[in-house]
RNA sequence: CGGGAUGUAGUGCAGUUGGUAGCACACUGGUUUUGGGAACCAGUUGUCGGGGGUUCAAGUCCCUCCAUCCCGACCA
């Protein structure tokens, strides 16, 4: 393509609602326009990129023998309602009318209508395993939209699906997704970190999620660097050792703390140390239940465990009003003498004795409050957030954190969907059986945008020559110059290569920095250099060589480059096949 | 949804005690330039987020709505 011909506009400022490094590059670049929050159109040269990461995930997907659909955005709420899902994710669903008033959903997912569609078909468990899927856009009003397309509201994802005859069989389909995910990555040129996302102690890897490490990662893993163990913290499980103290127990005191609230507070007031106390928080769910949730003063809860705990129901902190309802008031909320709600406690709980509560009064503590003895528990259960230096569940070593930016996840989804939606086939013995069900997403916007935030310097982009707009940029930079660099150009685009020339009458620094802004790996650059000694340049971007080259060279020597580059990343793909 | 901030030209910003809208970049025409965002000359560009109010007079003060960004609870 031709720079004066095509839609280009690099920014030099940047613009004020970038924040991240992905999202400022990829607007002054010129690769999306922002059209409203979270809503990004993509230019011609950022689909480049787009269309180049869907091609290679579609090579992976077709490697593992997966088929791929196209699937409408429409869909209509039956399906949802079906599932169970038109309520449970009701907060995250753009809705339409149509002029009859029957109700649409832009899908934020597509489980439902596969397995709408799956369901019609299968008959026989001669046509398992199925594996489908497809790349299409996605709706979600999510609750905050950021980082430009990191998190938009419409995206592109590949999403799969597989029906299989039973768990063995899901977990072969299940290795081939974490390979071709693997493979995938690599030839984006992303290091990605496999975590571990399952449900808790039960073992057994029921969901994995692809990380890259990055400061702007909305997600904390946990790892140890000794045996290996990496999980998201929402997940992550540690060892933990606890004594009951055999003090002697002793009745229970009211103390009055004036505004005396935190832990913090607490500790200060009392003048003893965080394990005394039992932190006491009330949570509600969607349906109007409270939760009391239990925990030793120098742990914190996790969110997601406390779901977990009483049957994965989405739960969030009561505000002020609630509190007071069930008889308490924020700050001095505590077990004893409350009633009507369940009472859900982490296992360290269990061995405080003559710990330190709220009283649910204003302004009151109780002192010498022991579980079992001053108040009854529902359940004892880990529901405490894993930190850094906590120990590792296997090797006990103190364990470390990082930021991840979640690229994709591959999940067992089990039994859900076949028995909401009635999904059968039949067996060799002619029995009625439900297909046990996977599915695995890659958010194909925040891949590119991962690759940018991983790989840029103070002048732009440092595309991987895998999915660059453009392998290659032409630029002249005298008169007499543009002749010989068209014929370069010509040459390249015949020889299959991606090229871009910087055909614009504009001074060299204007040319050199937006090329170098858009990030393309190898620029060619004809000058004086050339006028006078016949000498062309080769620069790669990444700053991994310059080359002086003739007329008679040039397209052999870029054929080279990207030769060398592209077995780089099969060199890579080869490790992970001998490693699975 | 809670907390904080912002909204003025295509982009980034300034705009004083209320007095009729400005700078830089970009863009158009021209002359000279051409190896890391050139110089000069001449131009174009605005519903000051919307609505309402106070005032002789509002970008500026008040009310209200809207939008956007950042920090916390969802997910690819």
């Amino acid at each position: 393509m031709r720079i004066s011909r095509i839609y280009f506009n690099t920014l030099k400022e940047v613009p004020k609602d970038a924040t991240v490094k992905s999202h400022i590059l990829m607007m002054r670049a010129g690769l999306i326009v922002r059209l409203s929050s979270g809503i990004y159109a993509y230019s011609p040269i950022g689909y480049r990129s787009i269309k180049k990461i869907i091609d290679i995930i579609r090579e992976e997907m077709d490697r593992i023998g997966a088929q791929e659909f196209l699937l409408p955005i429409l869909t209509q709420k039956e399906l949802w309602v079906e599932t169970g899902r038109y309520e449970l994710m009701k907060n995250l669903m753009f809705k339409t009318i149509d002029k009859n008033g029957q109700e649409y959903i832009l899908g934020p997912t597509h489980e439902e209508v596969f397995s709408d569609i799956i369901r019609r078909y299968l008959n026989s468990y001669r046509q398992l395993p199925l594996i489908v899927y497809q790349v299409y856009k996605k709706f979600r009003d999510e609750i905050r939209p950021r980082f430009g397309v990191m998190r938009g509201r419409e995206f592109i994802m590949k999403d799969a699906y597989s029906y299989h005859r039973d768990s063995e069989d899901l977990d072969k389909t299940y290795q081939d997704m974490r390979i071709a995910y693997r493979r995938f990555f690599i030839r984006c040129g992303l290091d990605t970190v496999p975590v571990m996302a399952d449900s808790g102690a039960m073992g057994g890897k029921e969901s994995e999620e692809f990380m890259v490490r990055s400061t702007i990662g909305e997600e904390t893993i946990i790892e140890c660097l000794k045996c290996g163990y990496v999980a998201n913290s929402e997940r992550a499980i540690s060892y933990k050792e606890y004594v009951k103290s055999n003090e002697e127990l002793k009745n229970i005191e009211q103390v009055y703390t004036p505004s005396v609230k935190t832990i913090e507070e607490l500790i200060d007031f009392f003048k003893v140390s965080p394990q005394k106390f039992i932190k006491s928080l009330v949570y509600k769910t969607e349906d109007g239940e409270n939760i009391l949730a239990l925990i030793r003063g120098d742990l914190e809860i996790n969110e997601v465990k406390l779901s977990n705990a009483i049957g994965g129901k989405p739960i969030s902190l009561a505000d002020e009003e609630t509190v007071r309802k069930i008889g308490s008031e924020i700050g001095f909320v505590g077990p004893v003498g409350i009633s009507n709600l369940r009472i859900i406690a982490d296992e360290s709980v269990k061995y405080i004795v003559n710990g330190i509560t709220g009283a649910n009064k204003k302004d009151y503590h109780i002192k010498n409050v022991t579980p079992e003895k001053d108040f009854k528990v529902e359940k004892y259960i880990d529901i405490s957030l894993t930190k850094e230096n906590d120990l590792c569940i296997n090797c006990k070593t103190p364990l470390k954190s990082f930021k991840g930016i979640e690229v994709g996840h591959i999940f067992k989804l089990g039994y859900k969907y076949s028995n909401d939606m009635n999904i059968e086939f039949l067996d060799e013995n002619g029995n009625k059986v439900k297909p046990i069900m996977g599915c695995y997403g890659i958010g194909i916007d925040r891949t590119l945008a991962t690759v940018i935030e991983q790989s840029s310097d103070e002048y732009g982009i440092i595309w991987p020559i895998t999915i660059a707009p453009f392998k290659v940029i032409v630029i002249p930079l005298v008169e007499n110059c543009y002749e010989i660099a068209d014929k370069i150009y010509n040459n390249l685009l015949n020889e299959g290569i991606d090229t871009l020339i910087d055909d614009r009458q504009l001074s060299p620094g204007i040319k050199f920095n937006d090329a170098d802004l858009i990030g393309i790996p190898i620029r060619v650059t004809i000058g004086k250099n050339w006028v006078k000694n016949g000498v062309i340049e080769i620069k790669l971007r990444d700053g991994s060589g310059n080359y002086e080259v003739n007329e008679n060279t040039v397209i052999y020597e870029i054929k080279k480059i990207i030769e060398i580059k592209e077995k780089e990343i099969k060199q890579k793909l080869d490790s992970i096949s001998k490693m699975v």
